[in-house]
DNA sequence: GCTTGACCTTACCATAGTGGGAAGGTCCAT
DNA sequence: ATGGACCTTCCCACTATGGTAAGGTCAAGC
């Protein structure tokens, strides 16, 4: 199966097939003897793995530690139940932190009259906001 | 004021500060005789906006939208009621995208007994779960 | 056999926002 | 004058993805 087989089979663009590959998240592809990636129904599936789990949030490295269980037929499930729940918590601490943004814009937008007038709470706020002294805190990425 | 006061003053590195500047978020500093940036008070303020608009999950491309609104005197507090409002529809779809990962996730650790034993329904929809076809949608960032 | 188009290969660039570091200039206190 | 704490510019890294360009390959139709 050529690589845009592969792509169309999983959902897997062909560009991220040998992204994957180069990061080393996937094994090398086998090669024929024109240079072109051959895949069979188990890279499809490992690649639909991938996709899924992508789908769900998880990150490359994440993906890397779900893929090495995956492939392992005697892992211990604990593993794969300790991965899923710690990213369950991420993803938790991700959501409070955007409620907690949309809660403060929200009551901001409430207190906006939004007419012509220049006078506006929302940039009043923003202006002179309580000041933490903190550093930003880093942008979390899914 | 140097580059470094102006960065604790508000919170926004003095890397940062640069970098907003080279970027026309914010206009270039007036430059002391030998070359240093020069910061007053009006501009530690542009930069507690720009930190706290940041910390509400605003991009760079709303920020100077809302920045320009700012410095308008006469500004119509519509507009930034609209901005507002457009980023709050935003967050509130990347907290619908990110609870739906995380239910998923969770019927599936709840489903998984998490012992020794290697048989894993979390590994099992990953590798067979149900497939759209459709390419992977594109990763939404805060 | 030749052309054409669809495919494949590698390699490089861009994205958004931030941090890190190097190489060199400046300022101030000792 | 020396050292340390600043400042300057410039380049690199990160994540995961898309784009594009230059060139090789294959299969179908003529």
């Amino acid at each position: 199966m050529n690589i845009g087989e592969a792509a169309k089979a999983s959902g897997v663009t062909a560009k991220m097939i040998r992204y994957y590959e180069s990061t080393g998240l996937l094994r090398p592809a086998v090669r024929r003897s024109n240079g072109y990636r051959d895949y069979g129904a188990v890279d499809v599936h490992e690649l639909r793995f991938i996709r899924r789990a992508r789908g769900l949030g998880f990150d490359m490295a994440e993906i890397a530690e779900l893929l090495s269980l995956w492939r392992d037929r005697d892992r211990a499930s604990r593993d794969v139940h300790r991965v899923a729940s710690g990213h369950i918590d991420v993803l938790q601490t991700r959501i409070a932190e955007l409620k907690g943004m949309v809660d403060t814009l929200s009551t901001l937008v409430a207190c906006c009259h939004g007419d012509g007038r220049p006078d506006c709470p929302i940039l009043s706020d923003l202006g002179g906001g309580i000041d933490t002294g903190q550093p930003l805190e880093r942008a979390k990425r899914r």
